[in-house]
DNA sequence: GTGAAAGCGCTAACAT
DNA sequence: ATGTTAGCGCTTTCAC
């Protein structure tokens, strides 16, 4: 422990010489200024020997600009934030950037309050993962229309909010919810469901959209079932009592989309105590096939799911959603039309049906 | 998009005031520097009206403090990352810190940037999840022990660097490999293996050194074997080509302690495929039961594992390490056997033999 | 080629 | 009870 950081005016009397000169010369400025190429060696030598860093939030201040970026999201836990994350943070490190990153938790004023502390901190832009409230859960989302309007550039990253956000980056989630049902449908499913989380976030309800196109296009309307969720734990009996009343009524359906991952893990699990028969396609002759799980997400615990995953593109989400947001800060303008990027995603089928 | 934030010396034009006044009843300290109940109404009425927000990089300046925290660590993508994280924000939040995170992306010199630039951000203290190198690896740790050598204080999680690092929480990694590998003793196996990464980390060297332990104490020396994989990928061929190896020679072993989550799934997948019967146990007259898994980590997608798990404390740690270093940071002396903490780690057997 | 001076927005000691 | 003043460490314009 010791060494206080040596200052610019210090330095600047250990070289006989005034601070506006030093500053100058470091900047990379000494050129156009015309400083002497040998006090620049001087300068350069001695600031490195004492370990000469600028303070950095003097010079913020004086130029009114951090060099840093503020990401707010809802959960650290969930893995496709680590995803995002390293996205924004390849960009950003290669730009000098720092990122400083808050979570909200899974909580809505803890959303607005990282919002307004990072908006304070003078970060020169703002990525944010708007907190995803259930349907009919009380949100105010003063914070975030706040953070929107001011000076600040701000980009939203996998959903966003109409009417409130301008620029976001997103995935394609209705084409691909509807792409992953055709799959199912495709593969022989004649009832397939849908499960996913009540949450009003745009994501959700487009993957939801999504599947009923697919529905209504092979006219399977009538003998499709849904359950959205109402609780944020996925270990909840919700899905044990759906599926158990859809089986008393003879509705068992015979393919799911998913709509979020550790979600189809759970069915999957759930699905396996129903009919604990082998894979049912295995031995031939078998009546009753384990119906096929389609699902947002591509996370495999080392072995193969057996489930069509729609490989969402979060890193490039996150990349992409950076290189915006410093468009932005520089000044561009984004012509209305492409402010909502949308990504496609990729989907894969591991359902081994050869 | 707009609106500036107003500064104190605005405020004061329209209020009339001084900017120290109001700086003053804003602070709450109207009370003890006796600004009048009225005066101070009328401050705190027009700054809420106006929207003023105190300028946090101008005050971190003149206070020389930030309230501001830096986090390192060397990947966000492992799940154990997230769970010290929520620890970490959770006594922050608490404290009105703000937590600026940076990852090293499993690259020791983007670490060394990161620190810089955190330190260089005149940040209050500094949490950091060293990198681990590969054993044989090179590794410059000038940046760790610069910023370790700074007057800003700084804690460690889950491992330390020796000789450099002195304040750390950790978990009670030897003790709990020990008492993991006793218990793949007690269950019977007389072949107990070690897999793990080969990374010089604290952590992991006293994991391997526990299982050591507990084969010497067993008088197993000679029938236990061990594979400290040279790899990041825990795909690689490694694991699969040394349990032919060892399949070849007879020496498969019937129990394991596996260094890492991800790496013990990986493990049981490969197995299965080595004795794709049942579960061995299961159909009584099974010549060969399959070999018992230990391992570091809980992570289960969503059905019960089989193994034997160490619940390592994650949040816990964040909180801890956090907790103390807003003690450091508030300039208290911890004692020399207090600097390094251990915390104790919880088993949770799955492996069902009833 | 280099330096002087002003000032970013705030706080804290010192006046009144 | 409130105001004045002097910086925190840096950048930048302008002057020499």
């Amino acid at each position: 422990m010791g060494k206080r950081n040596i200052t610019l005016k210090e330095l600047a009397a250990v070289l006989s010489l005034s601070p506006a000169t030093i500053s100058l010369a470091l900047d990379g400025k000494g050129e156009t200024y015309r400083i002497a190429a040998e006090t620049r060696r001087r300068i350069e030598e001695t600031a490195n020997r004492l370990g000469y860093r600028p303070n950095h939030l003097a010079r913020s201040m004086r130029r009114g600009k951090t060099d840093t970026i503020g990401v707010v999201f809802p959960d650290v836990s969930e893995a496709y934030m680590n995803r995002i994350l390293a996205g924004i943070e390849a960009v950003a490190l290669e730009r000098g950037v720092s990122v400083m990153i808050a979570t909200s938790s899974l909580d809505s004023s803890a959303e607005a309050r990282n919002l307004d502390t990072l908006m304070d901190r003078s970060i020169d832009g703002l990525l944010l993962v708007p907190y995803a409230p259930f349907r009919g859960e009380a949100y105010k989302n003063d914070a975030v229309r706040r953070a929107m309007e001011s000076v600040i550039p701000s980009v939203c990253i996998d959903r966003y909010l109409p009417g409130i956000t301008t620029h976001a980056v997103i995935g394609a989630d209705r084409e691909a919810a509807r792409l992953a049902a055709e799959r199912l449908i495709a593969a022989g499913c004649r009832r397939p469901a849908y499960l996913g989380f009540d949450l009003a976030i745009t994501t959700l309800v487009e993957r939801r959209r999504g599947f009923n196109d697919a529905i209504k296009a092979a006219g399977l309307t009538g003998s499709s079932d849904e359950k959205l969720l109402t609780e944020r734990n996925p270990d909840s009996p919700d899905i044990r009592e759906w599926l158990t009343e859809l089986t008393a009524a003879q509705r068992l359906p015979d393919g799911f989309l998913v709509s979020t991952d550790g979600l189809a893990l759970k069915l999957r699990s759930l699905l396996r105590k129903l009919s604990p028969a082998g894979r049912g396609s295995r031995r031939s002759g078998t009546r009753r096939k384990r119906p096929l799980i389609a699902r947002f997400g591509e996370d495999s615990p080392y072995f193969p799911t057996g489930m069509i995953s729609v490989r969402q593109p979060h890193e490039e989400l996150g990349r992409r959603a950076t290189e915006k947001l410093f468009a932005l800060i520089a000044g561009e303008v984004i012509p209305k039309e492409k402010q909502i990027e949308i990504i496609d995603m990729e989907i894969i089928d591991e359902t081994q049906h050869h």
